[in-house]
DNA sequence: TGTACATCAGTGAACGCGCGTTCACTGATGTAC
DNA sequence: TGTACATCAGTGAACGCGCGTTCACTGATGTAC
């Protein structure tokens, strides 16, 4: 009952915005598999039929459900885009974070800090490409505001961590403008990302090289 | 009727993909306003409802249309959506061209190239604020694949512009890696300019001086 | 300068379709005793 | 170990709505003589 009156609250108060939150989460491992199975086969239909004809009934039609069983765990697409989105984030979070740990900043000349950033880059782009859907996940957290949000969290964590990191190993300039750099480079190479996986018909380990220069002499360069 | 079959033709060659070409011109000036103000009113309803509950009816409505009237001009919403997306990069590729053209290149110092690249993406950025329903339009190029084309032609004609003006001061790189390059640094400002857009409380200024240093810089070290 | 006619521009009303969503229900799984 | 019952998971069938789109039409504008 609690949670249906707050459930009714934010309704009124949220206006038209949807809301996202899975309604209910699989409880027994059949119902874990239908949650799973909805998400594979939006990423196949995103493949197939791009962002803009999904349907809820599609996924249904698609992976043998009827659409009360999509409608227990998902309220809406943008509901089953936001687990992929959040998934994919995750996912290259984790990458990041683990470079990071094994001391990816931590170079004793300038070409290898370049080629410490070139393995951090690729690395995140493979995760990206074996990734269902990628491309269109990587849009729908472009163009859908409820996934803008999704991707904004997750790079300004990202560039939190990566400014501690660096102001771990002594940089002189302060914490607030590391932050600021930091974001600033994170977006430059999840751009750089989009660019290799939506043309691969660019040489894609020279976007990475060409990027890594750039960020490694703006690190080199940054003052106060 | 030679018209005629040719629609017909390639409608069925194209499958599913969607003609966005305008059907037909407005020739009375009559005509030229109408087709105006769906433009506009498009601009305006992006900003109010988003891209995604933008339709066709929804356009004619608020115009004060019908829909055979808009229909007269845009067989969907992907047209009027790609019209604004053509102006919006025609926009912004004239102030790049014009740039080039007043000698935005040709700096002195280091410094002086930074500054004048800050002029450059500060003109565009300004360009951009002004223009209707700015930030949707700007994810529809990232979102929707006909405008993606929009896009990248648009990107990939100023990238060919700049490197032939960088070659023109006499860099040492080769004509194709100048262009590669171009390719790069122009998509870092689209990138940029995005990010100042989309996210007001951060310091435009700031990043504008940023990503000029990295591409300043870069350009000096680029061999080859 | 006026009239007749052709073309251009927009209307009113409706269509079929697929969308998101919900109802009352059946079947499957887990659990208490 | 078996049975009765509660809960979880998914079905079948339908709904209203707004979407894109089209029809036959009226009204406005331009042009030839």
């Amino acid at each position: 009952m609690s949670t249906q009156s707050k459930a009714r609250s934010r309704k009124t108060v949220e206006k038209r915005k949807v809301a996202t939150e899975a309604k209910q989460q699989p409880q027994q491992t059949r119902a874990q598999d239908t949650y799973e199975l909805i998400l594979k086969t939006t990423g196949q239909l995103l493949d197939e039929v791009g962002l803009e004809r999904l349907s809820t009934n599609l996924v249904c039609k698609r992976a043998g459900l009827t659409p009360p069983a999509l409608y227990r765990y998902f309220p809406n697409k943008y509901a089953i885009l936001r687990e992929l989105g959040d998934r994919l984030m995750a996912r290259q979070d984790e990458a990041v974070l683990q470079w990071i740990d094994e001391g990816g900043l931590q170079s004793a000349s300038h070409e290898e800090a370049v080629a410490s950033n070139v393995r951090l880059q690729e690395r995140v782009n493979d995760i990206t490409r074996q990734f269902p859907g990628n491309i269109f996940v990587l849009r729908a957290l472009r163009a859908i505001p409820l996934l803008r949000e999704v991707r904004i969290a997750s790079r300004d964590m990202v560039a939190e961590r990566m400014a501690d990191a660096i102001a771990a190993t002594g940089h002189k300039a302060s914490r607030e403008r590391l932050l600021e750099a930091a974001c600033l480079t994170t977006e430059l190479m999840y751009s750089g990302m989009e660019m290799v996986l939506e043309e691969p018909s660019r040489d894609g380990h020279r976007i990475c090289v060409d990027l890594a220069r750039m960020m490694v002499t703006y690190y080199d360069q940054l003052e106060s």
